[in-house]
DNA sequence: TTCGCAATTTAGGCGCACCTAAATATCAGT
DNA sequence: ACTGATATTTAGGTGCGCCTAAATTGCGAA
């Protein structure tokens, strides 16, 4: 007998599959931090999930939980919910790039897959949602994403913006207001390590420092300059190399 | 200190409303029914309810439960969400009329104000879901519906239909079947008070036979007979006298 | 190796929304 | 006014997801 998921549960799963992105296991602390719940809370919920059938997680005392196959599906099939809904409210309802997250983390729980499909075919199945993140394909499969954070790019690099962390509408603003956008171009003119600050040229020339939480997220690419495409006007992404289709463990699926 | 509505509490204040709209008071017993939970559970529930601040029912045991103008103006607003989701879902991902009640019930507990603001900017601020049902607006009038149940209807009567239930989709295929569609227009050729059976004759000329569980799913108004408007291709609703904006009370918002 | 700290688990409890079974209240009909 | 049927409430209990406080475990530094 399949056990329903509730909203709890999906942030469990979700938490866990972007701390063992990173990480190899995901330890109770972390997730609490994550959820905003007590340590104690979280012990309780992973050993429920890990004795449910079918378990969406393998738990060991004190090393913390891991994903199963079953447990990756679900939080690969929540994560695109919230990916298509974010990119449905800025693309048909006009939501802005830092108002699309709060909304998409409540409603992600309660579409059907029906409305999901829907929303993804008037959108033309489209691969990256508004802050640049993949959206994974109902098959589990995740469109490619090869990039790094802004903090690794070399001094002297020209790099182009490809994902830009969502869930705080404030940094999102800061973000826009440095006049930084998802593809725009920029130039590494120093990386201060001890401060995390990275100085930086925008493309019309104007030089600015970003601070290290803003800084921390942003991901880049290298920019293959074309200086043809002035204006990025063009589809997503098609500077970006495609990648062969990575297994899920690799793909940097973060949130 | 505000009480935080759930999904379970708006349920039983739309279940209070709706039967309100008909009734004194809501007893137990309906509630539980409509709701499919058991006297108990409600007899519970309407305590805990009455006894919030601020309460959004009123309570006496044995005598069922009624709305404060506090539990109206959340039921309202629930209301106004169902309705809007539905025409949202109809007019902009083609959900079918009998697809997007389900959907609606669900989600029209965790959409914010802001999402319902501008889905019915999208939709043009509709005052009427694809059932005929009318939303409520926002500072909670509800717009006009002068119409009347169809097994009403008098004899060799014209009517057009202005409501369709829209919470079993079973029926509302049946009455597609019957090439029934709101707004369309009826000649009552027979009342048969025993079955519950009504007798019509489509504007295409074609007698349909009515149910009962049918019949009593269609609301109708008099239909003033324009020879001109055939094809009914007009706006809304311009064949109904706008009534004065009614109490709250009287408005007829049945489910 | 052992000490101490940080991470984690155990123990005990809470509110929510539901349940069944048993008691009680209301009401209609005689 | 009584009585039986029906409506409703009370009593006692469940699972979920959370909490705090008090153990415990594991691990790195001395």
């Amino acid at each position: 007998m399949r056990t329903v998921p509730t909203e709890s549960t999906d942030n469990y799963l979700k938490a866990v599959f972007e701390i063992t992105a990173v990480q190899e296991r995901a330890g109770t602390n972390e997730i609490a931090r994550r959820l905003k719940v007590s340590a104690a809370s979280v012990t309780g919920m992973l050993k429920k999930l890990a004795s449910a059938t079918p378990a969406p997680i393998t738990y060991e005392k004190h090393r913390g939980a891991e994903l199963t196959a079953e447990g990756q599906r679900r939080a690969i099939e929540v994560i695109r919910h919230h990916r298509l809904i974010e990119s449905y409210l800025h693309a048909a309802l006009d939501y802005g790039w830092e108002e699309v997250h709060e909304e998409a983390e409540k409603l992600e729980h309660f579409i059907s897959e029906d409305l999901e499909d829907r929303m993804a075919a008037k959108l033309g199945f489209p691969e990256y949602d508004p802050h640049g993140h993949p959206i994974p394909r109902r098959d589990g499969s995740i469109p490619p994403c090869i990039d790094f954070p802004l903090r690794q790019a070399a001094v002297g690099a020209t790099v182009r913006v490809s994902r830009v962390s969502d869930d705080d509408a404030a940094s999102l603003r800061a973000i826009r207001q440095l006049g930084i956008d998802l593809h725009s171009l920029l130039e590494v003119l120093e990386q201060r390590t001890e401060s995390g600050e990275a100085i930086l040229r925008r493309a019309d020339g104007v030089r600015i420092e970003v601070p290290r939480e803003i800084a921390s997220r942003l991901r880049v690419s290298v920019a293959v300059a074309e200086r043809r495409t002035e204006g990025n006007s063009g589809r997503d992404r098609t500077d970006l190399v495609e990648g062969e289709r990575r297994p899920l463990e690799s793909s940097g699926v973060s949130q």
